[in-house]
DNA sequence: CATGAATGAGAATTCATTCAT
DNA sequence: CATGAATGAATTCTCATTCAT
């Protein structure tokens, strides 16, 4: 039963990934988990049911263990920060799948609840963030931390879809630390002037939601 | 003849734009136009067909104004720097639906020419951008130039983002002075550290198309 | 054995009445029971099947009151007569479901053998109502028996159909007395006219089925 | 477009007679038609689009002849009723099909909106034999016009159904004037005794659709 | 006997594309 | 050039029935 259903999204996901979402079919689905296509029916209530369990299957799963080192109470906060980072792109090569999918149908309007669903992922990547900004730079960066977020986010995805859509092995650890060190220097310089662009309020519609 | 290509490719951007690709029939993009489907066929050869000139007409209007002010020989580097990601910026208020379409589609893959076509203006923004980088702070960050139009990248995508997605208004001015300051930042703390992450060897099949 | 036959009978017809045979699935029927859908095949050999022995249950538990009745050596035949019609329209209350149903799928061919059990049901009804007019009014009636029975089974259905159909609350033992009345007015009438329609010959196919 | 609607509607109609609504495919209306699946659905929504296209088409035919006669002032109101009758009955052999499809699908729940017409079709019926009565037999009958109009709509249903159902040819004539002078009987003996059974109250909700 | 997962034929519906007018 | 009726392959989803446990 939970194998079954596993086996189905895993392989949803691999045709999702390479095809599209639209270009995919229940069939290809089924012929791909060497099941019939009533079966699937038994597990999922549709095409769309398919598509939201495997985002939140995955989603799931790397919030979990995000959220697993955040707690791990020997680390520091740099240190938590950093493995989280690097835990995300290294998954890049297990769920590279996942990745693609997530890339290739981001902000694809299918239905109502996956849209939600897709915000409130986006929206939980911006608080964990935000967070892992104030855990490590201190209080005094709050100012800062939505747009140290935002920029970081957009970091990260433009690297991941080197390694993903290019197909390249990239050395994760030492992009990781590439990155969080260009963090460390935007927080020094903003610090010094002052700058901010993105208000609270600005994303107040968007966040409550994450 | 021209004028009526123009007409179906706007109306086609809008509603790729609104419902994505593979929701938008033909029929209602003829019906947004007030022609007939057959109609359509005369113009393009297939759906697929208008979809790549929809991506070849608007990249083509946004390239054609970042040359005309790459080439304004009164604006220094940084000038025109400055001017051609605010041109960018702006544009989103007269042509959300290209840029909304394109972060819809972004990676949707279609068929082999228009994923060839998408891999192409990729390439294009990161030369682009390199060359920025290049004419603004001079030769000596040749070793960053590829992270930094890189890391460029995903932060304007990011911000884009915001605007587009969750309709927001922001001040595109102010935007895109915050954008290049932290691109400041960011040279002048590479100069010192020295550090890249990418390799010019590692984009060279991607750099090759573009 | 026969309680789980019964159980799966009376469920599957409160979900032919409210919903029409086609619409109502086999698992919607065991669920009702509190069954597997596949206990249900070790008691009936289709969907096909239990339809039939919805109304040979129904129609046989009617049969049987009708002739309980009609054999009661205390009661005169006019009694008989009017205690077979007020039972039928009392029942409506208790077996609403079962004439419900019967009016929904009256004449819907599902199969050859559900056919021609609906047809004998016709023909049993025809035959019945025929011999209450020549017990009741005696043998000169027999020219006008066949009509008789046709005209009161149309009249009794129409009424019924106010009663099913549109949920209304009839006084039936006022509404016995008014059709009976009403048939003594024809018989009378017809008695002096001499007039009569069908012919014996006309529904000689049909009776001999009944 | 107006013939291929009709040869539609004509094709569905003897299918759904002859088998059902639901176990006739759109699949074997085209064949019938000598179309492609596709072809039908530009001249219909949908399944249930073309039942009820079918329930408009028929049921406007017969009203537009009904309200035909109706209106001859050469005819006393007597003659209008038999006519009317007459005609209804006589339409069996041209339309068979749509007396039979109507039998068969009759309470048959589809959708609301078919229901719906179903239900006003009823409606309709009752009010149109009521105003019959009222005409013929003056306004003297009008506690007993709705007892009358329910007997007679069960009466003519009845003897339909033997044409129809059991194939059988009768002679309409003869037919239309042996009902009516049941008919007459059936006014006279009311008027004699008083007795009506149905109020005008009870059928409000029913008529006030019609 | 009971179960319910697996099946797969079949249904309604959509839509890009063609082509005769 | 313009039209829009016709097409039919493809897609999602349903459900009666079977059968291994």
């Amino acid at each position: 039963m939970i194998d079954k259903k596993t086996t189905i999204i895993e392989n949803a996901i691999k045709l999702f990934a390479a095809k599209g979402y639209h270009s995919t079919s229940i069939q290809e689905i089924a012929d791909a988990c060497g099941i019939a296509k009533g079966t699937l029916y038994n597990y999922f209530e549709s095409k769309d049911d398919v598509m939201l369990s495997v985002l939140k299957y995955y989603s799931g799963m790397i919030m979990a263990e995000v959220e697993k080192i955040a707690n791990d109470p020997s680390l520091t906060p740099k240190e938590v920060f950093w493995r989280q980072i690097h835990y995300q792109l290294d998954e890049c090569v297990k769920h590279r799948d996942f990745i693609e999918m997530h890339i290739r149908e981001y902000a694809v309007p299918v239905n109502e609840e996956i849209n939600d669903f897709l915000f409130s992922i986006r929206s939980y990547r911006i608080q964990w963030l935000s967070n892992c900004f104030r855990a490590v730079y201190g209080k005094e960066i709050e100012p800062f931390v939505l747009d140290l977020a935002t920029m970081m986010n957009g970091i990260l995805r433009e690297y991941l879809e080197y390694i993903i859509l290019d197909k390249k092995q990239f050395d994760t650890i030492k992009l990781t630390k590439y990155i969080i060190n260009r963090m460390d220097n935007l927080v020094k310089a903003l610090r010094n002037s002052g700058e901010y662009f993105l208000e609270h309020s600005d994303l107040v519609d968007f966040l409550k939601n994450g």
